[in-house]
DNA sequence: GGCAGATATTTGAAGCTTGAAATATCTGGG
DNA sequence: CCCAGATATTTCAAGCTTCAAATATCTGCC
């Protein structure tokens, strides 16, 4: 019986890496195509980019403002990635930068009152949109992919 | 008995949209995180990109090739951007054109031997990666997740 | 106090991506 | 047969993104 048994295991084996890997393929696109609509509909409704949208939503949630470091982190994209963004918003008076007392290579980025105005009137859109997207899962069943994704970020390398 | 019934379906419908908003936010960060993890290492074994290394697992898996178009759709990209990866991956002889008898629009697209070669090498290493990072999933688990994301899938809009 | 290493941000080059317009070809109805 | 609309691909401009190198500042150890 140990033939068998060991053949078994591979298969097995074999099995799971291709199941893992459909699942990451559609992790993948369950992901891009949302991100699609979002994107869609923020261009045509409000002529934003998604990347300017999720900049300003990171920054309205923390009214003390964040510096690149950490909006580089909470954006998951690189720093100089944030720069250019910055930039942009700040030219259209949208965020607005602010020097810190004690560290002058950082800075504080928050949004104006303009800037807050105008993502709080995007952000009444957005929120709806995304409920339903998701609407093709009850509530139980979001709880549950919920935990699940939980679950996987945990078992990520972290950095 | 009415008022705080409808209190509470709009309390709860309040608490559904940030969960919506929650899930969907944890999804694309698990997701963003397990790209970065892939191309940093397809980029540091391989020299190859995201991208790249996509396009040519698509045309792997058919051996009759692919249209721009075909390839298009399932890399879930816009066609502009097939193109420049074609030219580029065309001059690196890892892929090659060839013409349609019946559509002198279109062509079909397919790995070399030499890409085929490369490819294989590639993929050798990257299934394990996903097996990995998804390891934080018992095999139960992740049936489950790939379940309720086929089923947010169903529910997104087309195209 | 000064310097070595750490941290925060910017810059620049290369590559990816989109959306829209342009080009080429095909198809079917008249 | 022809042409109007559909389909396949490319082109282009603008913007996003990464990585790596450069710059500036800070911190703690001596």
């Amino acid at each position: 019986m140990n033939k068998p048994e060991r053949l078994d295991l591979e298969v097995r084996a074999h099995a799971d890496q291709h199941a893992s890997l459909r699942l990451w393929l559609r992790m993948l696109s369950a992901t891009t195509r949302i991100e699609e609509v979002v994107r869609a509909r923020l261009r045509e409704q409000f002529g934003i980019t998604l990347p300017r949208f999720d900049l300003m939503a990171q920054l309205e949630r923390e009214p003390e403002g964040l510096t690149m470091g950490e909006l580089s982190r909470r954006m998951m994209v690189t720093g100089g990635n944030v720069t250019a963004i910055v930039q942009q918003l700040e030219g259209e008076a949208l965020v607005q930068r602010e020097a810190l007392a004690h560290d002058r290579r950082s800075f504080r980025v928050r949004l104006t009152p303009a800037g807050r105005h105008a993502f709080a009137r995007m952000a009444r859109a957005h929120e709806p949109w995304i409920v339903d997207l998701m609407a093709g899962l009850d509530e139980t069943q979001q709880q549950q992919l919920h935990r699940l994704l939980g679950e996987l970020k945990k078992g990520l390398p972290d950095e």
